[in-house]
DNA sequence: TTTTGAGTTGTTCGA
DNA sequence: GTCGAACAACTCAAA
């Protein structure tokens, strides 16, 4: 058995899937020890709640680049499932491995506290890295010495800390065992849907994997992130956003790795709205890293007496792009077809789900963690608490989004709706975001059939936002100044 | 300790 | 059609 100076280190790969800023794999490599690059299925965790459905399609592909990757570096990628702790003290035990090497996932710490403990107590060396967030989010603490509940404050304190890290390059040779241990498959994970293929205009959109994620950032560099601030609000411009999404979540690509890239642009506006928007991301991950319970209850107690509705046939209709309101069945139609949906569409298809149709935050949240290639749980939860209302630095709640004005105002034009809601595209402009009110004739010409080729609206919107607000003003306040006698 | 200013993304109403 | 105020109060962060 080799001994501690020339024994192979694990490298644990998660939701790290990248040889760039990835401290766990640099620093194993200047050990000067051999490799073995390890990926594990864990079973379901509640902590971190079941990867996706259309995560799993992303993750098949994004292990198959980092696999073709590392083969091209001459070391290999090793699939295995089973508990972390039980698969990687195997291995350990198989090979010889006397050290795994990992990079923090901050969400995961409750989990990864267990399974490094008994890896540990074991007689491995664990090492641990960072590189997930610009910024520790447990370290990051306001004057007051508590963690920031609003983002400003916590924007102008990373504003005024100075530039982040630069990102680490990425090794270039991986040293190789002599021998690999066995590895599974990534057929026998049956991660790819079947019959349907649902997935399949994902392939014409995306690129999972590194590469992927590199080219994303440099067409976003090159020209859309100077418009940013202006176009990024209008659904239409396929091209105003960075797509960067689901490679962050599956850490094809680190944010000091994108923040780095836009330190060499000319100062604008734009340039600094979209450090912003990734200093969201960090936002989400403080809260979550501060407030546990985030993920899966109201942040702010006072909604646990909101009078949620089961309201099946709403939700149903919801998912399916179907509630006769047309922005909000395009986004839900993106979602479905592209795994993805634009920002202002999400807090759209967010409001009409809690305020319009009284459904608890949490089924929306649950099912854009399913059907969402880039879904966070910190991000995830952040948002659809700010939508609800129960959040940190929170939508007030008598902010109900208007889903005929909002279509108007952001998607004037009716393009986004063309796209996703073909049924409506004869529609006149006038009429796109409110076929409702369209005269039989308009209707009949645009071969549109209320009911049959397109759909009611589930609820009257002016109806339902008076009742969301009386509800809203139940749980805020009403209620606690009544009489305690009463 | 107390005070003060401020807070991602909206809508509606009335002048 | 455009504009400003009201919508509610509360909590946070920093001075």
């Amino acid at each position: 058995m080799p001994d501690a100076t020339h024994s192979p280190i694990l490298v644990w790969f998660r939701k790290d899937l990248r040889l760039d800023d990835n401290g766990a794999l640099l620093s194993a490599v200047e050990k000067g020890r051999p490799l073995l690059c390890v990926y594990v299925r864990e079973p379901e965790d509640e902590a971190v709640g079941p990867l996706g459905a259309a995560q799993a399609w992303w993750l098949h592909h994004s292990l198959q680049a980092l696999s073709a990757t590392l083969q091209a570096c001459g070391n290999r990628l090793i699939l295995k499932t089973g508990k972390a702790s039980e698969v990687l003290a195997a291995l350990a035990e198989e090979t010889g491995a006397k050290a795994v090497y990992l990079n923090r996932l901050y969400e995961r710490d409750g989990i990864d506290a267990e399974i490094l403990k008994s890896l540990y107590d074991g007689g491995l060396e664990v090492k641990r890295f960072k590189g997930q967030l610009l910024h520790d989010p447990h370290t990051m603490r306001s004057g007051t010495g508590g963690p920031y509940r609003v983002y400003t404050p916590f924007w102008k304190a990373l504003e005024k800390d100075g530039e982040p890290r630069e990102p680490l390059e990425a090794p270039e040779t991986l040293p190789a065992p002599g021998t690999f241990p066995s590895s599974e498959t990534l057929c026998d994970w049956h991660l790819l849907p079947m019959h349907p293929n649902w997935a399949e205009e994902f392939e014409t959109l995306w690129t999972p994997g590194e590469a992927g994620a590199v080219e994303k950032l440099e067409q976003f560099v090159a020209r859309p992130i100077h418009t940013y601030k202006a176009d990024r609000d209008f659904p239409a411009l396929t091209e105003a956003t960075s797509h960067l999404s689901p490679h962050l979540a599956f850490g094809e690509i680190s944010p000091a790795r994108i923040w780095y890239a836009t330190r060499g642009l000319p100062a604008s506006d734009h340039v600094t709205h979209f450090r912003k928007e990734l200093v969201w991301r960090e936002f989400c991950h403080h809260l979550l890293a501060a407030f546990p319970k985030l993920r899966t209850h109201n942040w702010n107690d006072r909604f646990d007496a909101f009078p949620w509705e089961e309201n099946d046939d709403g939700f149903q209709a919801w998912t399916k792009g179907m509630t006769g309101y047309p922005i909000v069945d395009a986004g839900m139609r993106e979602l479905w077809r592209h795994g993805i949906m634009h920002n202002r569409v999400r807090m759209i298809t967010a409001s009409f789900l809690i305020k319009d149709m009284m459904v608890d935050w949490r089924r929306g949240e649950a099912w854009f963690r399913d059907t969402l290639l880039d879904a966070d749980v910190a991000s995830n939860a952040a948002n659809w608490q700010w939508v609800a209302g129960s959040g940190a630095d929170a939508s007030p709640f008598f902010r109900v989004f208007n889903p005929i004005l909002q279509g108007e105002k952001f998607d004037a034009d009716g393009d986004y709706i063309k796209r996703f809601v073909p049924e409506l595209s004869r529609l006149p402009k006038k009429y796109i975001h409110r076929p409702f009110e369209a005269p039989p004739e308009v209707l009949q010409k645009a071969g549109v059939t209320l009911g049959k080729t397109y759909p009611k609206p589930v609820v009257n919107h002016f109806e339902a936002r008076d009742r969301a607000l009386a509800a809203y003003a139940e749980v805020t306040g009403k209620s606690a100044v009544s009489d305690p006698r009463d």
